[in-house]
DNA sequence: GGTATCTGAACGAACGTTCGTTTCGCAAGG
DNA sequence: CCTTGCGAAACGAACGTTCGTTCAGATACC
């Protein structure tokens, strides 16, 4: 019933920024290995040492970029929350006015970005706990921001009559939810890659809003 | 398009033990305080001496209950697969031989027991890969005959043709991943109740499985 | 009088972080 | 062309603290 074990990618796979927001450097690369090392063994469980090391630094050299080992985090969270929110948005302009089609865009650019960048999902939903109020609290702003677009595509729905759900918000999660467990199972393979698993969910998102799909199952 | 931020439910809630296994005593207020504290902080975020606190003992006193802070990670995850598995076990066994009926009696099991053991899920699925192997092996085990038993319940209702699913191992990850997502943003309320909750993700799951529903929306 | 439980003190190791010094690329001055 | 000075970056050593764990002794219960 619960999914396979967590794969190695997290651990072995090379980390990759979803944002070119960064420049190239060492601070880039500070956070490149931050990010390898927090997806594996969580915030915690890595070391300023552990960090030093990957990179072939010495400990005291990374305080020349980073205040503290926590705003290396703070760091990568707000970067996730940020792709992501302008991912969603970016998707939902270029689809019409139509709920099912903007429905798809919102779907799609969810589960592709999950599935493109597993360590940063990762960590923005797994670590951001340990963050300290201030540190967290713009990045669950935009978060928000981003539940409430799908919200208001189901919504939008739901008055036209295009969706018939039994319940919005245990809808609306359960979607979201296809993308947030990606990193733990999924593995992009010439028999499932980041397209048809995006198709897919799709799919399976459309029928929990009660739309009709495609009349002969697509496999 | 994310879920709400994680509740503070996780930190504030008295953790509680499924099993009766494990008689009362000073062993068992050990696991419910680390399974609170590892829910809330995470296994490296929570301490010896955090954990001592909690109880109201010194931290030398836990090492005539445990041999180390690990076995007592390794034992609660233990004990959640257990839980987990015989759980989904004993619901199929009186699901009759109808591949609905079946799917009902997991999907209402698995949410049941993900929505009642918030902290226990928590745990079994972020901190087992602190484990060295030895000691998360069994538990992988048991991980993957409890998503055995729901691929073949998909399988089976697939061959008779009462269900029609794009894709077998996508949709059986989307079913699994309702409920253990759920500690991350459900909390109880009146207005929507754990068996609500396991009756909407039972209506999701069919949905996702190409099943017709109840013709009039339920809400 | 043993057995189970907890205390108090201590251990070495690892933690995040600080700080004075060194290294190095490069532009300006003679 | 060579020297000088400078700022950024990394080093090396150390800081105080906290970590998980050990162990001899005190306490309490059958």
């Amino acid at each position: 019933m619960s999914v396979t074990p967590p794969p190695s990618r997290l651990r072995s796979l090379k980390a990759v920024l979803p944002s070119s927001a960064v420049p190239d450097g060492t601070r880039r690369r500070i956070l490149e290995a931050a990010l390898q090392l927090f997806a594996s063994r969580g915030f915690h469980g890595a070391s300023i040492r552990d960090l030093a090391t990957a990179l072939e630094l010495r400990p005291s050299a990374l305080y020349a970029h980073f205040p503290s080992k926590e705003h290396v985090l703070a760091e990568l969270v707000r970067m996730g929350h940020e792709a992501h929110h302008e991912g969603l948005r970016t998707a939902l302009l270029g689809a019409g006015s139509e709920p099912i089609e903007q429905l798809r865009a919102l779907v799609r650019a969810h589960t592709l970005l999950h599935a493109n960048h597993p360590q940063l999902a990762v960590v923005v939903n797994e670590e951001i706990h340990v963050l300290p109020p201030e540190l967290a609290a713009p990045s669950l702003a935009l978060r928000e921001q981003s539940a409430a677009l799908l919200h208001a595509v189901i919504e939008r729905g739901r008055a036209q009559g295009v969706f018939s759900v039994p319940h919005a918000g245990v809808t609306a999660a359960a979607i979201s939810t296809l993308g947030l467990r990606l990193p733990y199972w999924y593995e992009p393979s010439a028999a499932l890659d980041v397209d048809m698993l995006a198709d897919l969910h799709v799919e399976l998102s459309l029928r929990m809003l009660g739309v009709q799909g495609p009349p002969a199952p697509v496999s």
